[in-house]
DNA sequence: GCAGTCAGTTGCTTGAAGCAACCTTATGTG
DNA sequence: CACATAAGGTTGCTTCAAGCAACTGACTGC
């Protein structure tokens, strides 16, 4: 992208994509929310280009949407978290899969399925549990791999 | 954009990504969706480049996302109208929509709101009716000028 | 002393996005 | 009739983001 930026848009959609909208930063996210906390992890599960992936780094982190804790000294070592902006994407996330699934399938099932941690029901595209009602959150949850992932797995080709 | 793939990724999330995370893309999509139907329109209110603008067209077309449909002839004329995968990307709008009203807010409250057409209700960032609690879906809800909208014209600048 | 790990940074290349100008078919105006 | 304006693009050029590989630096382990 050129720029980051939507200027003349008023509007919070557009407001958002200027910060989440650039290529990779929200598979950055996800990737964090899923567990992966550490930049060689981060680069190697998205295959990102390693100066690329330092500079959404530092941009979601400017943006409030990932912090850097230090989990070593000498030579410091960091490990990237969610801050609550960031873990309110979860929503989006959601909805974003959700519409994967629906309109670009993958031939065995969804390769990831969300499900409610306390009751285990799945989780609707709306961040519903569709066992008990309650609408979620991003701690609520957990990913599981499902089914289309194990097809993948066996076609031996799958990698994240 | 240098590539608008994820190549490795096995997740419904860079897929979606795939067909509708390029710059603008989604942006077009809102705009459909608000009724800007024509190249002119969608060039105005966005401020895109217009070589882009029948770039995005042209691949969101092809993705089955928009369809154009001629209103004359000779000159010929088309206006672009979202198909059902389209429309079926109203909770991720309104997820984002959602997030950016949260964390990067207008001085003057949020420039746009979105009502449930059948009773008034406004609707949460899930989709979800806060009146009558409906999980909605794209035709069932209403964009209205919200506050922030009258604020920023007020202040002389709002331009869409 | 040499290899390996982790977290980047630097330099080069490619190509997407921005911009302005142009084209085509048509309608409106004096 | 000449001229201007409109809609919906296309073409050509420029700029800057993204991809890639190589390098750095500070350490650990053998």
């Amino acid at each position: 992208m050129l720029r980051h930026d939507y200027p003349g848009q008023y509007c919070s959609i557009a407001k958002a994509l200027e910060v989440i909208g650039e290529r990779w930063s929200l598979l950055i996210v996800r990737d964090v929310m899923l567990g992966n906390r550490r930049f060689d992890e981060l680069q190697g599960s998205l295959g990102i280009a390693r100066n690329v992936l330092s500079a959404r780094l530092q941009r979601l982190i400017d943006e409030d949407i990932l912090e850097r804790r230090p989990y070593q000294t000498s030579p410091e070592r960091h490990e990237y978290f969610l801050t609550e902006k960031g873990l309110d994407l979860w929503p989006s996330l959601v909805a974003l899969l959700g519409w994967g699934d629906r309109h670009t399938p993958y031939p065995g099932g969804p390769p990831m399925l969300i499900v409610h941690k306390e009751c285990g029901g799945t989780v609707s595209d709306r961040g519903i549990c569709e066992e008990c009602g309650e609408v979620l959150h991003a701690r609520d949850a957990r990913a599981l791999p499902g089914p289309g992932l194990d097809a993948l797995a066996l076609a031996g080709t799958a990698n994240a």
